[in-house]
RNA sequence: GCGAACGUGGCGGAAUUGGUAUACGCGCGAGACUUAGGAUCUCGUGGGGAAACCCGUCCGGGUUCGAGUCCCGGCGUUCGCACCA
């Protein structure tokens, strides 16, 4: 570290936070605002270890953008909160033995304080945790809302049981079909839960990531979302199978004549009255053997299918043929109708199965140069991959007009009708655990499942001291006997409390309509300040929650929306997912001892520093490589601006002139970080503030204006560090309250350009001429370097390519 | 397997519409100031060559006066999704 400068962080650093709150810098005006600007970040799950570096770096990122917005003029709201309940507190309390109510407050006070200390421009006065009473009841009352529409419904589904731990677990915490914790093998449990109704959504949310007026969104977070939607057109088609009728999803109806077997999924409905007595046992036992296995290795895609016959035949509708029916759990009963129509000929998994169990294979698609009778070595699966055969009246049409013409025949003919399938599922909100808000439902005897009327909100989540879940299968609430037992709101008779908790998303589905309202405690979110403050203006988040928090909160937005509580249906302007942080070239993980601790930093080098060295590192959208090494360059570059700026307050500062390459450097560095900025293209805006020190330093130049600007335009990344530049330089109120510096457009244009020189596209040589020079005088300067006469001597000059402002080359032969 | 992104010095990374490849920073080398320096300052720093020049953006082709950038074919890395019919 430097010794003569005399910048020292810390005191700067304590000095404008105690300043910053004091003053109340960092509030916005929700009420009067006339530029509102709503600028959201993740909120983070408060966890022991304290902010990684990775929450850091998109912190800094987002804070970069809300500070430059707000130095642009606009009235910058910047929450931050705690999205605190969960799986993950839950475990982690049991680990260390404390409750998670006793753990959470410590979490988040440390987090408050890393928070505070990283400089970050947040509105505290509005923060929130997902665990207060004040903001779970308001969950619950969502949950209600939608349960008045009928979008929250109740059904069984499977869940992953570790038998030694007693608990429910999510799919990533089980590896290789055994508990994460404890290593034994997982079970799946059949368990009633609540699921929200978002596939009824799906169109419209697939539909809305198009429409750049509603949303503008990085490209791969959208791509993700389509992906995740998974929209696919085909037909739901009938089999008959004696009294029974089979339904099932197929994306190629044109291959029916091709459908030489049906599968159904182990547990689907049908399966029990389509097994004749000879197969019975064989199929009891498989359907067995595939409710024991877990829901991980059930769905990871296993090279070897297996499978029973059930004994029983359905009719092909085209070919009028009894084809067998089977099961096999490579058919997933939560997809389409949990049954298919196999086509072995064209479709791989149909085919390994046909082959492991020697069911006939028949061709139905010819490529150009096949017959009818070319024998298949594997599945030929591509729809645009030629014509039909084998298909009675459909031979010969492409198979994409025989997709649609085999629909037409399904509908007119009763067999069938043309089907759009999204490949998302119902949103299970139901968690068997203890750390979440209670799902507001009582159940009654003789009235059902009863919602708790809204005027009882808020069920509060009771203090149980031994929250672990037991064998039971249900919550640890229900052994709560005061709070488990209430009487049913609708009648009055005895009930019992559902026991279950809501899924952590569901809190963060829609923690950004609270923040603005927070202090209201009659209200989820306040119709003014709503309507003034969202949808949020700018998003930036990991692309981690890609998928399923940007989606439940979009979700979420558009029920209310349909309910007549909120003007818009989009929640999110735009969405700029940042990148990855790695440690010298590797993913930072607690295993590998590489896990940096932003605290040592920021006491080492100051916050100032480690957030430009951040934002410097590598492009924001793309995360980059954290090195020790690399950390001192934007320490000494603030080290240089400090010296500036002390030279910029001497007496005799003021520069007679400022000359001409200064001028040029300061302006274009002014357009150019501004540029960057709004990109999110901190690395590259660093680097042109970098530049601009050089020259100030190479050309002497202290004059107090030029360097009272690029204080400003540093600002966004060293907020202490600015606002004590900006106070030594005489500057008024908070360096955020000054506009964002101007450029002179006639100023960024440089007086004379650099001509490259080419022969045959070679580079020569250079040489300056006046910006405005015309051609004839560039190419007289261009023909008397050296470079060029040597290579154009003895040769013809078969042309000349002139690129005004750029370049000559003569081609030569 | 499918989808997407990427591949540039010793390292992190820059390069408008195709127009001086390697900005900015780290590291490294030499020098200055110093009792000292892991501080600071100055100069240098892709490879080869005395020079003229030649070679250089993962590899191989192509388009073009000109390709890091565009096209085709490989190889490699990373990230999503993963038996979705």
């Amino acid at each position: 570290m430097t010794d003569h400068p005399d910048y020292t962080p810390t005191e700067v650093e304590a000095k404008w936070r105690a300043r910053w709150h004091a003053e109340r810098t960092n509030e916005a005006d929700l009420d009067h605002a006339s530029r509102p600007f709503y600028n959201l970040m993740m909120f983070p799950y408060p966890s022991a270890e304290g902010l990684h570096v990775g929450n850091l770096f998109a912190f800094t990122g987002a804070d970069v953008f809300g500070r430059f917005k707000r130095m642009q003029g606009w009235n910058v709201f910047q929450p931050m909160g705690f999205d605190a309940f969960g799986i993950h507190s839950e475990n982690f309390a049991m680990k260390v033995g404390m409750h998670p109510a006793e753990l959470i407050p410590r979490n988040i006070a440390n987090f408050t304080r890393q928070l505070t200390s990283m400089g970050g421009m947040f509105a505290w006065e509005h923060v929130l945790s997902t665990t207060d009473v004040s903001y779970y009841k308001w969950t619950q009352w969502l949950f209600l809302q939608l349960f008045k529409q009928g979008l929250a419904y109740k059904k069984k589904g499977s869940v992953n049981w570790c038998p030694t731990d007693k608990t429910v677990l999510a799919n990533e915490q089980v590896i290789g079909g055994a508990c994460e914790r404890c290593g034994s093998m997982v079970e799946q449990r059949v368990l009633e839960q609540w699921y929200f109704r978002i596939t009824d959504y799906a169109g419209r949310l697939l539909a809305n990531l198009d429409d750049k007026s509603l949303m503008d969104w990085s490209e791969s977070t959208v791509l993700a979302q389509k992906n995740w939607l998974g929209r696919s057109e085909g037909a739901t088609i009938r089999f008959v199978a004696g009294k029974e009728s089979i339904a099932v999803y197929t994306t190629r109806p044109d291959t029916l004549f091709g459908a030489t077997f049906l599968v159904l999924a182990p547990e689907h409905p049908l399966v029990e009255q389509l097994t004749t007595p000879a197969e019975r046992a064989a199929a009891e036992a498989y359907r067995a053997q595939a409710a024991a296995k877990d829901l991980v290795s059930r769905k990871v895609g296993e090279k070897e299918k297996t499978g029973v016959a059930l004994g029983s035949t359905a009719i092909n509708p085209a070919t009028g043929a009894p084809i067998p029916i089977w099961i096999a759990d490579y058919v997933l009963m939560e997809y389409g109708t949990g049954a298919i129509m196999a086509v072995p000929g064209h479709d791989e998994r149909d085919f390994d199965f046909a082959t492991k169990y020697r069911l006939p294979i028949v061709r139905v698609v010819a490529r150009e140069g096949e017959s009818a009778d070319t024998p298949l070595a594997e599945a030929l699966a591509d729809v645009d991959a030629g014509r039909l055969v084998n298909s009675g009246e459909y031979d010969n049409l492409p198979a994409l007009e025989a997709k649609r013409a085999v629909t037409r025949w399904l509908e007119s003919s009763g067999h069938g009708e043309g089907k759009v399938q999204f490949r998302l599922y119902d949103w299970c909100i139901s968690r068997q655990r203890y750390w979440g808000p209670p799902i507001p439902i009582i159940y009654c005897d003789d009235c059902g499942a009863v919602p708790v009327p809204e005027e009882q909100l808020p069920v509060v989540l009771p203090q149980i001291d031994d929250f672990r879940p037991d064998d039971s299968g249900v919550s640890p609430l229900a052994r709560h006997a005061e709070w488990y037992f209430v009487p049913c709101p609708t009648c009055g008779k005895p009930g019992r409390r559902e026991t279950d908790v809501s899924d952590t998303f569901l809190d963060s589905a829609w923690y950004f309509l609270r923040y603005p309202s927070s202090e209201f405690t009659d209200r989820p979110f306040d119709p003014a300040r709503t309507a003034r403050w969202l949808p949020v203006t700018s998003y930036i988040g990991g692309n981690e929650h890609a998928v399923l928090h940007l989606l439940y909160s979009r979700f979420i937005t558009m029920v209310l929306h349909d309910a007549g509580m909120l003007s818009f249906e989009e929640p999110f302007r735009t969405f700029r997912a940042h990148g990855l942080i790695v440690k010298d070239g590797a993913k930072m993980s607690k295993s590998k001892g590489n896990v940096i601790n932003p605290d040592e930093y920021i006491s080492k080098w100051g916050a100032d520093t480690f957030r430009t060295y951040l934002m410097f590192l590598g492009p924001f959208q793309e995360g980059g490589d954290f090195r020790d090494s690399g950390i001192s360059g934007p320490r000494r570059f603030l080290d240089k601006v400090w010296e500036l700026v002390s030279q910029a307050t001497h007496p005799d500062c003021r520069d007679a002139e400022i000359r001409h390459e200064v001028l040029v450097k300061w302006h274009q560095t002014k357009k150019r970080v501004a540029e960057e900025l709004e990109l999110l293209h901190y690395n590259t805006a660093i680097a042109a503030l970098m530049e601009l020190v050089n020259a100030l330093r190479e050309q002497n130049c202290t004059e107090p204006t030029v360097v009272r600007e690029l204080v400003q335009l540093l600002a966004p990344f060293a907020p202490h560090f600015a606002e004590e530049c900006w106070e030594r330089l005489a500057g008024t109120g908070s360096i955020f309250d000054a506009r964002w510096p101007t450029w002179d457009p006639t100023l960024i244009i440089e007086s004379s350009v650099t001509i490259v020189a080419q022969v045959n596209g070679k580079t020569r040589g250079t040489v300056a001429v006046a910006r405005d020079a015309d051609e004839a005088t560039v190419r007289a300067a261009v023909e008397q370097l050296d470079g060029i006469t040597r290579h154009l001597e003895g040769m013809t000059v078969r042309k000349v390519i002139y690129v005004p402002g750029r370049l000559v080359n003569f081609v030569v032969g």
